[in-house]
DNA sequence: CTTTTTTATAGTCACTCTGACTATAAAGGG
DNA sequence: CCCTTTATAGTCAGAGTGACTATAAAAAAG
């Protein structure tokens, strides 16, 4: 940057504006896509649903303020936060984003196993998980980032390992496969799904022991963690839906 | 963004940024992979080359940024500019990227066709191509963000047509296929990578007419022109490389 | 003008991967 | 004990891929 730089070099020549982190957390629960939403308390967009969010501190990197904010939204411990999956969307930079003032976002977007509900911990009065797909107008362009966060993360999946993010520690093949579908709304064949994961070199990795047993039906499913692979060789590609679906991966800037 | 939102909302309560936007714009050119670099006129980094860019105007997007910094440094006209492949990359947000002040940079990957010389127009006193593996210790993070670009760009050309944006508006599959093999610093095999480029759907177009005849030396090529689609299908996947590239799209941010 | 060289394009073939499907195993519920 | 449910194993045809060979069309060499 700065490469036209300018002589005398006051910071306040230049126009200054206020930098933000905006999260696009999912989870997935009873196998549906959740997004964490907090209420606006005040104006402008007072009352209606958003991302949860906020200012860069003076010497705060943007994956920091990320963490401390989704700590500070979910209430969880920093141990945890600190070990979850937090990727960089893109940057939302559209002037009249915010009506108050030039404001600039980075959005991120995090992945969490099913959870309890956030207590609301901080300044979020009223934090809760909605349906990624009955989330309403939110505030700000904050449907916007949605969008590409969900476009994202469904992208992702294909060629990454990042679909153990969604899961506990220990997970079973039909846990994992559950992820897939829900992101990407498909129906997967079992034996396929599972022939692919376990060809792809380090993704799982099975653990030794007992299979889980909680209340469920059929045959107990063995358990497997995640492996030390980040990307996905080969990749999984996802069926090719019939509507065509744009890929949404570029162009908007907000 | 902004969720907990302040009381009176005074801008000067939160601190204040400078944001900037800074831009990697390759090129293939003789079989390798060049990047625009321009000499820095003052501290801090004077006389160490750098990545184009500068400072957003006040109601301007980093978008609109981008195109109009690209247009200053390189002398191309609002045509070409307003038509070329830009993407966002990232934003480098480390509090101490800059050691004068607070900026956090929006980086945009730009890829052009093989041009003649920059005009070291606007601010830019001197822009020119370096070669990408040549590029030395560039101002700021900018190494950083080098890097970042060429992995993305190069992953890309996996599930992307991004590669078109490398050959001038009509071009021979051989052109394309350097651009992959520059790109990667890979060799393909000829007859294959015809056959799945002519097999994915709206990739290229056949161009009639004869075909284009400079001083080449064998039969002439076909000429193609880029088709409608953006994504690939299927992907174009490049071969292993047999010492392990740790695909690093994850993880840092400054 | 013929031959050689060079590049583009067509075609072959074995191997792998994939999707669709069937079969068996191990649990719980009646 | 049988039935339902879920997990896991296996099968098979077709598509895709890498490695390779063959032919076509140009320019350069002789």
């Amino acid at each position: 940057m700065t490469t036209p730089a300018p002589e005398g070099y006051d910071p306040h020549a230049y126009a200054p504006f206020a930098v933000t982190v905006d999260l696009a957390v999912f989870t997935v629960r009873e196998a549906r896509l959740h997004v964490l939403l907090v209420e606006r308390g005040q104006e402008p967009f007072r009352g209606r649903w958003a991302l949860p969010g906020g200012f860069l501190l003076p010497r705060e990197s943007a994956d920091d303020a990320a963490r401390r904010e989704l700590a500070e939204e979910t209430g969880l411990g920093p141990d945890t936060v600190g070990a979850l999956h937090l990727e960089q969307l893109r940057t939302y930079t559209g002037p009249d984003r915010d009506p108050r003032m030039r404001v600039v976002s980075v959005a991120y977007a995090a992945l969490l196993p099913d959870l309890p509900e956030p207590r609301g911990g901080g300044d979020a009065a009223s934090a809760r998980w909605w349906e990624a797909d009955a989330a309403g107008p939110l505030a700000f362009d904050h449907d916007t980032i949605l969008a590409d966060a969900r476009d994202r993360i469904g992208a992702k999946l294909e060629y990454s390992c990042l679909a153990t993010a969604f899961c506990p520690a220990e997970f079973t093949l039909g846990e994992l496969q559950q992820v897939y579908e829900t992101v990407w709304g498909v129906e997967l064949d079992r034996p396929n799904f599972r022939r692919k994961v376990l060809s792809a070199p380090d993704f799982v990795q099975p653990v030794g022991g007992p299979p889980r047993r909680t209340g469920a039906r059929g045959k107990p499913a063995a358990l497997y963690r995640a492996g030390d692979a980040t990307a996905l060789h080969p990749p999984l590609l996802r069926p090719p839906r019939t509507d065509a679906t744009p890929s949404a991966t570029e162009g908007h800037d907000r």
